[in-house]
DNA sequence: ATCCTCCCCTAC
DNA sequence: TAAGGTAGGGGAGGAT
């Protein structure tokens, strides 16, 4: 019921996309899915895909990574209020460590019963900077420790160990006895000696996480695919024989590629024609017991997208067959759930959900500026503070790494200099070398031969998150989440606080608690205590008064407007506008037609530093999905209907982790364009078409198997591998 | 006018 | 090798 405010105000009424569901039809409603709660919430929430590039945009990117994307990155001054930093950093990180660091750089998981158990190893482990990790994972653990096994385990572990040595306890027992690292190779279990990876250098002062994926590829390099390389966006390599010739059974090529004869001829290079296919599904709530008004069901999309790439024949030798490791969506039977755990997307784009669990009171919009419906009431200026944490998963994972804090590092799944993984964040040092998120770890490489890169550490991104929201809910009723690294925060009611002491104060205890920096913005609105925010960076803050705003605005380009991406940006550009001073001049009327009503005012206010929207307003989850658009390569048909069997059950987790059901079905699919090029990415999607379908069922439902039956009907809807019509 | 479907765009 | 997700806002154009 509170709800419909924040929305019509906005929106002028109507025009909202699907009725918002009353008061608190959400978590309550189902009773059944109680059990389910613990277990769901954490790995799963899904997502959607989202289409993201407009073939443009696809084509430019691809080419130039950063020419579009970050060109420039307005190197912020960092001058002003800068002030704890040198004090806090004395006080500030715990020592576990006052030990020599012998273990520094290595990570283990003990697997198994062993002597001494895994929770001394683990003392021992801190004691001495290293790392010690409860779940396996084979970017962040560098050594597996065990004790001996029976040989019915010793395959298990050599499978899963994906080449790590495989080490006994003594090794850390004698390490720490002689105050040294001492080297792991005379202590490898027993039984797997024989095929242990030679790693020594695995030593390698610097840090060792790093050299093992380096050595990964090295093994690999020679056999990586050729037509990657380098030209690979040039031309279509015209020549290129194919293995192509004859296709397949039937079957193959009714699924998946439409127009198989014609692609075949097509200049791609591997003989794969792909297509993607997504489903999104949406449904509303089972309101159960609340039928109040039926219409208020909130409906609940949800979305499941898939892609994929079919290739047609040639299951044989090829490039194909050389890809054939593991992580291939018909490779691997776990492939979906592998592939959520390991994407740094997928973790950003759940993580909310698991706010929302987490924080249950705090998350719903607070009542929020319950009574002043317009507000704007004059009496006192609103002020907001923004904050964010500092290239938040690198400042992580780098935290007990001081010596590295003025190198450049960057975060990302590979060291592979020729590689095609994607930076996930970089630190100020390395931005000064033009790295930053999103380009691959080629170019970044590229750009700086130096960089340092890091894995993953989802778990500690998680923690200090948490970290992170404590301290501002222990300041602050009115937060208003963005992001697992950033918030709004409502000061206005804090009428004792200077906000600039207030927000000194947090990015103080967010030092001392989490070992990382966070920068803020403090401002009249959300608008410009973000883009405060920027100039802040790194490890500061920035006040913008109300009379500085035109002087701040006039210059700012643009695509510093949370709103403006790449697309607007270039269609303002052809109209002559790159600056807020610039577009200051378009009438409001002009940018309407232009843009559209609510793209155009928008527009006109935010070059204006006009923002009306509020912190904590906050609604119903509307919509539920999952997608992959990464390492799909469908042989046949029984391939694609695999795959989205699992999608299926994977939506289905998640609408049941979040106690609703869906009404409104959809189901998206990427379908590789006629004339794309072999993707550049590995294991990539390349240039394709996006097209969906949706259904909306009479009941609504979290059920797998009826899932399964909607999506196939959507998958229907496509029409895809029968050419005519 | 309003809704509905199929997109596109943006942000993290 | 590598993990290109997720969710919401919004526009165009056709059906009602
Ligand atoms: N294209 C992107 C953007 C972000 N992220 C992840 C990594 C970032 O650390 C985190 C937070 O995003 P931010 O936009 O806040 O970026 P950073 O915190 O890394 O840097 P900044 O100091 O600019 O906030 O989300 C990502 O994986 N890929
Ligand atoms: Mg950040
Ligand atoms: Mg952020």
């Amino acid at each position: 019921m509170s709800l419909d405010s924040s929305r019509s105000a906005s929106s002028t009424g109507q025009k909202s996309k699907r009725s918002v569901n009353s008061i608190s039809s959400n978590p309550s409603s189902s009773s059944n899915n109680k059990k389910h709660k613990k277990n769901t919430n954490q790995k799963t929430l899904g997502a959607v895909w989202g289409a993201k590039s407009p073939s443009s945009s696809r084509s430019s990117f691809r080419k130039s990574p950063f020419s579009d994307f970050g060109s420039y990155m307005v190197h912020k001054n960092r001058k002003l209020h800068n002030q704890f930093d040198a004090e806090a950093s004395s006080s500030s990180h715990s020592g576990l460590s006052c030990e020599k660091p012998i273990f520094r750089g290595i990570s283990i998981f003990v697997d198994g019963f062993t002597i001494p158990s895994s929770q001394e190893l683990r003392g021992y482990m801190l004691k001495y900077g290293g790392r010690h990790e409860n779940y396996f994972s084979r970017y962040r653990v560098t050594h597996i420790i065990c004790s001996n096994l029976p040989d019915c385990k010793i395959k298990n572990i050599r499978s899963f160990s994906g080449g790590l040595p495989v080490v006994k306890p003594t090794w850390i027992l004698d390490s720490v006895a002689a105050n040294k690292l001492l080297s792991w190779f005379p202590y490898q279990l027993d039984q797997l000696v024989d095929n242990q990876p030679r790693l020594l250098d695995f030593f390698a002062p610097k840090n060792s996480l790093v050299s093992k994926d380096a050595l990964l590829q090295y093994e690999n390099e020679d056999t990586s695919f050729k037509g990657s390389e380098q030209k690979d966006e040039s031309f279509p390599e015209a020549g290129q024989p194919l293995l192509h010739s004859q296709q397949i059974s039937g079957e193959s090529d009714d699924i998946i590629c439409q127009n198989t004869d014609i692609l075949i001829e097509e200049p791609t290079v591997g003989s794969e024609k792909s297509c993607k296919v997504k489903i999104v599904e949406m449904s509303n709530f089972d309101a159960e017991g609340d039928s109040n008004v039926k219409d208020e069901l909130q409906t609940n999309l949800h979305e499941l997208s898939v892609s994929s790439y079919c290739s047609d024949n040639q299951d044989s030798k090829g490039l194909p067959s050389r890809l054939s490791y593991r992580s291939h969506s018909t490779k691997d039977p776990d492939f979906v759930e592998n592939y959520f755990k390991n994407s740094r997307l997928h973790f950003i784009g759940t993580w909310r959900n698991r706010y929302r669990k987490h924080f249950p009171n705090l998350s719903k919009g607070f009542k929020n500026m319950d009574s002043n419906p317009n507000d704007c009431t004059g009496s006192q200026k609103t002020s907001i503070i923004h904050i964010d944490m500092d290239c938040f998963f690198v400042s992580v994972v780098i935290r007990n790494h001081p010596e590295l804090k003025d190198k450049p590092v960057a975060v990302c799944h590979s060291d592979n200099p020729k590689g095609t993984a994607e930076i996930s964040s970089a630190n100020y040092p390395a931005r000064d070398y033009g790295v930053r998120a999103g380009i691959f770890v080629r170019d970044a490489k590229a750009l700086c031969s130096h960089l340092v890169i890091f894995p993953y550490n989802f778990e500690a991104y998680e923690e200090v998150a948490d970290q992170f929201y404590n301290i501002l809910h222990k300041h602050c009723k009115k937060v208003q989440a963005v992001s697992c690294d950033e918030a709004f925060l409502d000061v206005t009611d804090l009428e004792g606080e200077d906000p600039e002491l207030l927000a000194l104060t947090i990015r103080k205890e967010i030092f001392e608690s989490t070992g990382c920096t966070a920068s803020a913005g403090i401002a009249g609105n959300m608008l410009l205590s973000r883009l405060a925010t920027r100039t802040a960076k790194p490890d500061g803050q920035c006040y913008i008064p109300p009379k500085k705003v035109d002087d701040y605005l006039c210059q700012l380009p643009i695509k510093e407007l949370p709103g403006i991406g790449h697309v607007l940006e270039e269609k303002l550009k052809k109209k002559n506008v790159q600056t807020c001073g610039q577009l200051r001049i378009l009438s409001k009327d002009t940018l309407q037609k232009n843009f559209g009503m609510k793209t155009g005012e928008m527009l006109w206010n935010y070059s204006r530093g006009i923002d009306n929207r509020h912190v904590g307003m906050i609604q119903e989850t509307k919509s539920i999905g999952a997608e992959v658009n990464w390492g799909v390569r469908f042989k046949d048909s029984k391939d694609s209907q695999n795959f989205l069997s699992s999608l299926c059950k994977e939506v289905s987790l998640r609408l049941q982790g979040c106690g609703v059901q869906g009404r409104s079905f959809t189901l998206k699919i990427k379908k590789r364009r006629k004339y794309a090029e072999e993707p550049v990415k590995y294991m990539g999607c390349g240039d394709c078409e996006n097209l969906s379908h949706s259904i909306t069922v009479p009941v609504a439902t979290d059920d797998t198997e009826v899932l399964q039956r909607i999506t196939k009907q959507l998958f229907g809807f496509f029409n895809i591998g029968k050419p005519y019509k």
